[in-house]
DNA sequence: ACACACATGTTGACACCGTAAACATGTCGC
DNA sequence: GCGACATGTTTACGGTGTCAACATGTGTGT
């Protein structure tokens, strides 16, 4: 282990810079502009001095990935402890609105943590389980709301990707620029609104509405 | 003009053998394996032949992409057509179903659709307008339901776009991978039931929800 | 204290990509 | 029939991800 020595050979902690260095070029220009020989050049590397500390690109991908995941549940842990008392429903709303805002206000690395097919593919089993996390807040929440009775006993998978379907739309549709309808609130709002409209929408769903008519 | 001749210096239609091409490529290896001299190698052409019929990758992928809504809204069309007596609640739910089952059956397509921002950004206004037609579609059944009292009196933009969310949301998290919950219906028979659930949730949305409280 | 194993960084090379400029070839209108 | 123009080719450049071989420090065991 090495103290951060600064110069020279070594650079101390060229793992973390990358990261560093890609999360910052990220929201700068956007996930298909980044290269690993940029991310190189601004830490002040060789261009292969990556290869020490990742397989591949996918590799430092995932990475950044798996870190977007953790933030996204960072931010959503953090907004719950602010509002200790919430019931299960208002939880609901508050994970909502963290999950968009997040998401709207890192839109490069909320796209790269969707970006390509890493998830699920066996490799990459921390990214995968970062992901299952941000979810599992959602879907938690969904239950607890079910079992106290403030939403329907639709099965629960059901509603929980009901709502991460929303949720997740809404953020990409709207850091993707195709929400441009001026009626409509702007930023965060429409995260605020829209998750409310789903919580609120979703008491009265029908039993029925699950199976074949 | 030329009428199809197959052979030699000149390929006849290079245009939209490459646009074919491309959507063939697309669905096998995805949207980020796309190469412009890939593409020219498969149609047997120089790799600079593919400048005379588009002035770069955007411009090609813009077009693939705006192939993409031309198919997206004849899916819907030819669902509407198929069920002519539908009342204007019912329309919206296949339109939702024609949605998501054109997104989950053409991936790589979609994902090309809303890969880089090129929609609204002035160029390709002819891809803006065939996404923009496409959206129409949802609104135009959303404010009828609206009209028929068949949807509570919420502003139409935002029943919209909860509803283009959910759709969209639910396309593209199956199509990456992220749905894997067994006991979720899989495939297109997921995007009928949770249009399902949609279109009968919102029915119920009381029209404060979208008010500060 | 010292040597050596190992982690880390570098150099050079390769194949691929997007794209521009200059050139070749075929086609259509006058 | 001839010339303008559309279409396709060749060549070239800088960029990328990645591999193999090499260089350089650092920490550990004796």
């Amino acid at each position: 282990m090495t103290s951060a020595s600064p110069d020279s050979y070594h650079h101390g902690n060229l793992r973390d810079a990358l990261v560093s260095a890609a999360l910052g070029a990220l929201e700068q220009d956007g996930p298909e502009a980044l290269a690993l020989r940029g991310l190189a050049r601004t830490v002040g590397v060789s261009p292969t001095a990556v290869y020490r500390h990742f397989a591949n690109k996918d590799d430092l991908m995932a990475a950044i990935a798996t870190e977007g995941f953790e933030g996204l549940s960072a931010e959503m842990t953090r907004r719950l402890t602010q509002e200790p008392d919430a019931d299960a429903l208002r939880r609901l709303m508050i994970l909502g609105e963290g999950y968009s805002s997040y998401a709207m206000t890192h839109p490069a690395h909320y796209r790269l943590m969707f970006g390509k097919r890493m998830i699920n593919k066996d490799d990459y089993p921390v990214l995968a389980s970062a992901a299952a996390h941000s979810y599992g807040m959602l879907e938690q929440a969904v239950a607890e709301a079910v079992q106290a009775g403030q939403l329907p006993g639709v099965p629960v998978p059901l509603l929980s990707t009901m709502a991460w379907s929303l949720i997740h739309g809404l953020s990409t549709l709207h850091n993707d620029g195709m929400l441009t309808n001026p009626d409509l609130p702007q930023g965060p709002a429409l995260g605020e609104t829209l998750t409310r409209m789903l919580a609120l929408s979703l008491r009265q769903i029908p039993d029925f509405a699950t199976g074949k008519e």
